[in-house]
DNA sequence: TTTAAAATTTAGGTAAATCTAAAAATTAAA
DNA sequence: TTTAATTTTTAGATTTACCTAAATTTTAAA
């Protein structure tokens, strides 16, 4: 039986996972899941033992093939709760993610195929997130992140990767929602922010707001 | 803050009131909740000091009124849940229990009354048991314990007063689900079992599940 | 290449929720 | 009303998931 606590540690190392090719180091995964390196090493030595993780003393962690799994099937709970909350229950994006961080640790495996279903198997969340199928797939991607256009080219928000509260009530401050038209305007090499326009109206970000638009391109 | 495992206590507690005027003994929610009478000690403790429950030391305990209300808001949302699960995702009455006690620890006040306008402010779950409403009221019920018939008079059954799977599947072996009509032929003395009819059917049942048999007479 | 800083682990502890075994209180039986 | 049985509580442990502080290892700087 894996704990509640031991998902959201493995779900934490596989959202980082995606954003380095390096073994997951223990205080990358204390930041993320606000919690203390000592605690992480702790768990970490619990995941080892339960095989979900593979772990060299002060070199870091990876996923194991069935942490993979189990992380992966967390993923596609929160994110098949989230686009039932909104699709059904009328929550807006901003709403949801709190809401999923329980939702998500529900077992029942005929529930998650049964709400996949009854979703119509949903491709992506409300914050364009991929909702990997019950097979674990995600769906093909054709996004790039906002931080990574050049100066010039434009497209349309898809997705963004993260979907805090406090994150998506800023992208609603400025008026930036899944289908919005961002063209860059000016890249600024000091701090790596960028001019940018949101549906013609022009604007200034963070290389940390950029970092977590994804943008499809024309 | 309210854990886990002082809601489930909470709820068993408001079980067994419903079926009892004194004070809820040790060994009862000991029982109900398959656990230690020195560990319900322990809890009990824990529920008096946040003032959930009224303790006498060897008297047993009744819930306070923060303590009720806490309760009623746990059945509520464990109905409204199997309601979704069998209405929605097609889920039938004998599976949705277990999952239901997993989704009634969601916190999140603003989902329960989404899910119960979503469903249309239903006054009954899947097994005819009433569900109270945002303020905590109950419906009115005007059904009478299958063993508390009279000899020779019928009537339909509209709920269950237990939903454990066990039950559940017995009863769907004997064909008996909400509005099988149900008469009394006999009442056996020696162990208070009946001989019924179920839509004209004869067949014996014990006690144990005419007392758990809600029926409304015509 | 030695030293200082940063990252990680270990040691020792706490709180929640459980357990077994023993003690104390209540209830039922003789 | 005394004794025996039953119920309940207390004492002492265990497991999980945390924490702080100290020790160790790795990395970066001088
Ligand atoms: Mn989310
Ligand atoms: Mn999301
Ligand atoms: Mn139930
Ligand atoms: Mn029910």
């Amino acid at each position: 039986m894996i704990t509640l606590a031991e998902e959201n540690y493995l779900k934490a190392i596989l959202k980082l996972s995606k954003n380095s090719e390096n073994s997951i180091s223990t205080n990358a995964i204390a930041d993320e899941l606000e919690t203390k390196a000592s605690s992480v090493t702790d768990m970490i030595k619990k995941l080892t033992d339960k095989q979900l993780v593979d772990y060299v003393p002060y070199r870091g962690v990876n996923l194991s093939k069935s942490g993979l799994n189990k992380a992966i099937e967390i993923v596609r709970k929160h994110r098949l709760w989230e686009v039932f909350l909104v699709t059904k229950l009328q929550f807006k994006w901003d709403e949801v993610h709190y809401i999923a961080e329980q939702l998500e640790h529900i077992k029942s495996q005929k529930l998650v195929d049964a709400l996949d279903t009854y979703l119509g198997y949903p491709q992506h969340d409300p914050h364009g997130e991929p909702i990997p199928n019950k097979d674990g797939q995600f769906p093909k991607s054709f996004s790039k992140r906002l931080s990574e256009l050049e100066k010039g080219s434009s497209g349309q928000v898809v997705g963004v990767s993260q979907d805090n509260q406090s994150f998506l009530q800023y992208l609603n401050s400025l008026k930036i929602t899944l289908g919005t038209s961002i063209r860059v305007i000016q890249k600024i090499d000091f701090d790596n922010s960028l001019e940018i326009t949101i549906n013609n109206e022009s604007a200034h970000i963070s290389n940390d707001v950029a970092r977590n638009l994804l943008i499809k391109q024309k």
